[in-house]
RNA sequence: GGGCGUGUAGCUCAGCGGGAGAGCACUGCAUUGACAUUGCAGGGGUCACAGGUUCAAUCCCUGUCACGCCCA
């Protein structure tokens, strides 16, 4: 016997056990050879990370995905595994090494990537044991890591393929620089911020006349919101048709502090409207700037270190061009080697000191911030590596455009075409020590070899130099003979973005670059599951390094869900505080009820706001299925392998298989179009609304009853319709469907399979009579519940049951289910009479009107008062369709069927009309 | 500024051309028999606003207002 609640903490990691001691979720587990393959690819969790909503969410789908298909018999692999994330990973180390006091360089390359080896080996990881307590049925076996030998391989193979085409380049170009993590981001790790800034308007003296600040022929003013930076000014830029510099555009003006002669420049850049109309240059130091210093062949300082310190001193590029002053040697010992933000201040203190500064502005901007430093980036000057981003997006956008790859729902195509056909060169190189070291290395005279192993690099470069009558050619002869080939090529120091080892996923998980058969069974994947945040990051790269490795897109669906709020809608973050801890929610309701909530409320194309209130809704939703197997039980519901279900006769059985097939099709088309709400809500429905609201009551009597028959039938057909129950439910509620389809295996039996690997259902079974009557039987004992609650009359008090008017079939439904009627509308003997006794209640069912006769028990004012209502009801109804009918361009152009069931539908309540006011008079004659 | 999306019951949301729905909350009644993590019954909505298309609009189109997100 089942407890009287069902108890997730117990169950669930008992089932947990049993589906890995079976291997349930091995690749192709349970599937029957040859059949079709179902691939999912995880998206690889950060190794760093640990479960949040967004990924109980993203998991749950994918999950869902994978165990329907699973059960409908199909060779199913989800391939599960973690990125290395660079930067985060290398950060959490370098924080415990802190704590000791020791800096990474300290230690050296090689051993600071052991630690983080060793660190991996302790704490990464953690999300893992984390999915699998949310029911994920990823074939753990295959778990794969982006910093595997494996994926490191697939790696070498695309970028030393990548450089060879020419798809991968070195170049010297602005880059966001993160001074705090020292490194290159990529444009997408970059978070604009607003603040609370200035715009300082400092004035830039024309060369050849005298400076006056009262005279405004003798300067030029321009607004910064970066004051410091105009130490590498190299220019002023003024709109070409702006009539009030055009005089001035092709002098130069003298940069204070510095006192370098610079032009101005005719460029549309510069916004008329904008400040003063006139913008300084600093091409080494702004994006736009950039620019504007190519179109007019301007020079590119750099003032800062890469730590975003001002560097002048002895910074030939800022000193080239200068007389040496003592104005430039003041500001060279005011300013050097201080941090950007005090040399701000200085900046404006000096100008404000030489009467250079106009006025000061507040002003709010956004300002752009790396995503993991959490700083202000630089635009820096470096040279990095890059992917051709645009010619391998080429590709990518054609298999959307032509729908080999699809976005569900749809809208999101736009976000990936706008974004593909804007793309920029995505620079994959970043100055850290965890990740893939880049397969390049410098010859003595700088010239690059890109090979997959040292030793090819190294034989490349012989090669190379051996070849060329030139100054190296001896160098290198040297080495070789002196046994230091070694010596010849230097490693290039920096790694891979991350991002660039997860655009492999979906084949270097698979064993590419090898032709491992799991690569051609599995390969293209089926859906990717996914939020729209990493459309960009991921998705699309995905779609790139796929096309050009596979030649196939790496998926034919998207599935791009929403966002996980909490119940107000804000996003959730550890700066709100307002952030739900899935494993907590686990913890509390069970992680089948975690997992229904979040399928019931992911409609297409909403956030999912979650409210706690809704899980333990749905836990509830749980235990009501529980105990509908625990009344099943015990009442003998037991599985019948011998009662065939064609022949089942009870029109309460005979109902309920018909709205099985039903629900069966509903579950079925929901999860198969990626609806997972509609899909939960009809399985939701069917059990509750449907199978314990009406159809285990309605077996009450029969098992009450004397009719053996009929509880053999009864008990078979309740068997079978919880099982399938249990099927339609598992890839939501895994851990409670299985423990019940263990459960009910049957006495000292035990079930073929697991219920991850049964057959899903498949609707077969129709009765639209038995279906019909059922509708009717429910509609007459509402109807009656109904008066009674509404005459307030104890729930203990039995009434008779007089029917006027009914026809041979309502006589004959009657008198089937005369028990059911008497237990569920608590009525007494039923009897038929030609007109309704004086003092009843009366209800209008078809063309029928059932009659209580209440007695003294009655208030004819309150019952006069609720017939006056439905009737108004009806009457409304009526008059409603009739209009609509007697409109001629209605009945002209609506569809056939529509006005023939407006029709049908006039006449039903004409006659409920008629019967109302019979039921009226009635009552108010007896009043 | 460009793009995407959302305004439906007190709250959270489905529905998206032909009779306004769910869960929670609320009100009344019910407690030895599957389940109080329950049952039965009930109240509650000019479907943001204004135009238009249509025989018919919560649903389609246009505009307005409000809110959210992404990109500059």
């Amino acid at each position: 016997m089942l407890e009287k609640t069902y108890d997730a903490k117990t169950v669930e990691p008992k089932i947990a056990k049993r589906w890995e001691e079976a291997d349930a979720f091995r690749a192709g587990a349970g599937s029957k050879p040859g059949a079709e393959a179902f691939t999912i690819v995880i998206p690889p969790p950060n190794v760093t990370g640990s479960l949040h909503m967004g990924h109980a969410l993203n998991n749950t789908l994918q999950d869902i995905l994978v165990r329907f298909e699973r059960m409908r018999g199909k060779n199913v692999l989800w391939q599960p595994g973690m990125d290395h994330a660079g930067i985060a990973t290398q950060m959490v180390v370098e924080r415990q090494l802190m704590e000791k006091q020791i800096h990474r360089r300290d230690i050296g390359r090689e051993e600071f990537i052991e630690k983080v080896w060793e660190w991996k080996a302790e704490s990464g990881g953690a999300i893992f044991n984390q999915l699998k307590r949310l029911g994920a049925s990823a074939d753990w076996s295959r778990e794969r890591f982006t910093m595997d030998e494996g994926l490191s391989k697939a790696v070498l193979e695309v970028f030393v393929t990548l450089y060879k085409q020419g798809l991968i380049y070195k170049d010297k170009r602005l880059v966001n620089w993160d001074p705090k993590l020292l490194t290159a981001i990529s444009d997408l790790e970059v978070e604009q911020h607003e603040v609370n800034g200035n715009l300082w308007h400092f004035r830039y003296p024309v060369e050849g006349v005298t400076y006056d600040p009262e005279n405004p022929a003798t300067y030029v003013t321009v607004a910064t919101t970066r004051p410091e930076t105009m130490l590498g000014d190299t220019a002023v830029a003024v709109h070409p048709e702006d009539e009030r510099f055009a005089k001035l555009v092709g002098k130069n003006v003298i940069l204070p502090l510095v006192g370098r002669k610079i032009p101005i420049v005719a460029d549309e850049y510069s916004d008329p409207e904008k400040g003063t109309g006139a913008v300084k240059i600093t091409p080494a130091h702004d994006f736009n700037d950039f620019e504007v210093g190519k179109r007019h062949k301007l020079r590119a300082i750099n003032i800062l270190t890469i730590e975003a310190a001002v560097n002048l001193r002895d910074n030939e590029d800022f000193l080239e061009g200068l007389d040496s002053t003592s104005e430039l040697a003041a500001t060279i010992e005011a300013l050097h080697g201080q941090d950007r933000f005090t040399a701000r201040k200085k900046v404006v203190e000096m100008m404000e000191a030489g009467g250079f500064l106009d006025k000061i502005e507040p002003h709010r901007h956004a300002v752009p911030h790396g995503d993991r430093g959490g700083v202000p980036i630089e635009p820096f000057l470096t040279d990095q590596w890059y992917v051709n981003a645009a010619e391998m997006a080429k590709p990518a956008i054609a298999s959307v455009r032509e729908g080999r790859t699809n976005f569900v729902p749809k809208n999101w195509e736009k976000t990936y075409f706008d974004w593909m056909e804007n793309i920029q060169p995505w620079c994959i190189s970043r100055q850290l020590w965890w990740g893939h070291q880049i397969p390049a290395w410098y010859g003595p005279d700088g010239r690059v070899f890109v090979e997959k192993t040292e030793e090819e690099a190294l034989g490349a470069a012989i090669e190379y130099y051996l070849a060329l009558e030139g100054p190296w050619k001896g160098w290198v002869e040297d080495k070789l003979e002196n046994f230091k080939p070694g010596e010849i090529l230097t490693r290039d120091e920096d790694v891979l973005d991350t991002w660039f080892s997860s655009a492999l996923w979906p084949f270097s998980t698979l064993g590419w670059p090898d032709e491992t058969p799991e690569l051609k069974t599995y390969y293209q994947t089926d859906v990717l599951v996914t939020g729209f945040d990493i459309i960009f990051f991921w998705v699309a790269r995905m779609m790139m390094m796929g096309l050009h490795f596979m030649e196939e897109e790496p998926f034919h669906t998207v599935y791009v869900h929403a966002l996980v709020r909490d119940k107000n809608g804000a996003k959730m973050s550890k700066s709100k505080g307002n952030v739900i801890d899935p494993l907590e929610l686990i913890d509390e309701y069970g992680a089948d009820a975690l997992r229904f909530t979040l399928s019931i409320m992911a409609a297409q194309g909403r956030d999912v706001k979650l409210d706690p209130a809704r899980i333990a809704g749905y836990r509830n939703f749980g235990t009501k299925l529980w105990n509908a197997t625990r009344f099943a039980e015990m009442n003998g519901v037991a599985r019948n392998d011998e009662f065939w279900l064609q022949d089942a006769k009870l029109t309460v059985n005979r109902w309920i298989l018909t709205e099985l097939s039903r629900a069966t099709r509903e579950v079925t088309d929901g999860i198969a179009s990626y609806r997972f709400n509609e899909a939960a809500g009809a399985a939701y429905k069917f059990v509750w609304n449907l199978f314990c609201d009406w159809y285990l009551e309605l077996l009450k009597p029969v098992f009450m009853g004397e009719d053996e028959a009929a509880k053999v039938e009864s008990r078979a057909v309740a068997a079978f319709v919880l099982d399938e129950i249990y099927k339609l439910l598992h890839p939501f509620m895994p851990f409670m469907t299985e423990e019940l389809w263990a459960h009910t295996a049957g006495e000292g039996q035990e079930r073929p399979t697991l219920l991850c690997l049964a057959a899903w259902p498949s609707p077969e079974f129709e009765d639209a009579e038995a279906a019909a009557e059922t509708n009717w039987l429910v509609d007459l004992v509402s109807g009656i519940r109904s008066v009674r609650s509404e005459m307030n009359v104890p729930p203990a008090a039995i009434a008779p049951l007089v029917i006027v008017g009914a026809n041979d079939m309502t006589k004959a439904r009657l008198e089937r289910h005369d028990s059911a009627i008497k237990r569920l509308a608590r009525v007494g003997a039923v009897s038929h009479e030609a007109a309704a006794p004086k003092g009843s209640a009366q209800i209008v069912i078809g063309e029928a009107t059932a009659c209580l006769p209440l007695g003294s028990l009655i208030n004819l004012e309150a019952e006069a008062a609720r017939l006056q209502k439905e009737l108004a009801k009806v009457t409304e109804e009526v008059a409603r369709i009739h209009k609509k009918l007697a409109n001629e361009k209605f009945v002209a152009n609506a569809a056939a069927e529509v006005v023939a069931a407006e029709r049908e539908k006039l006449v039903e309540f004409q006659e409920a009309q008629e019967k109302l006011n019979v039921a009226l008079a009635r009552v108010r004659d007896a009043g």
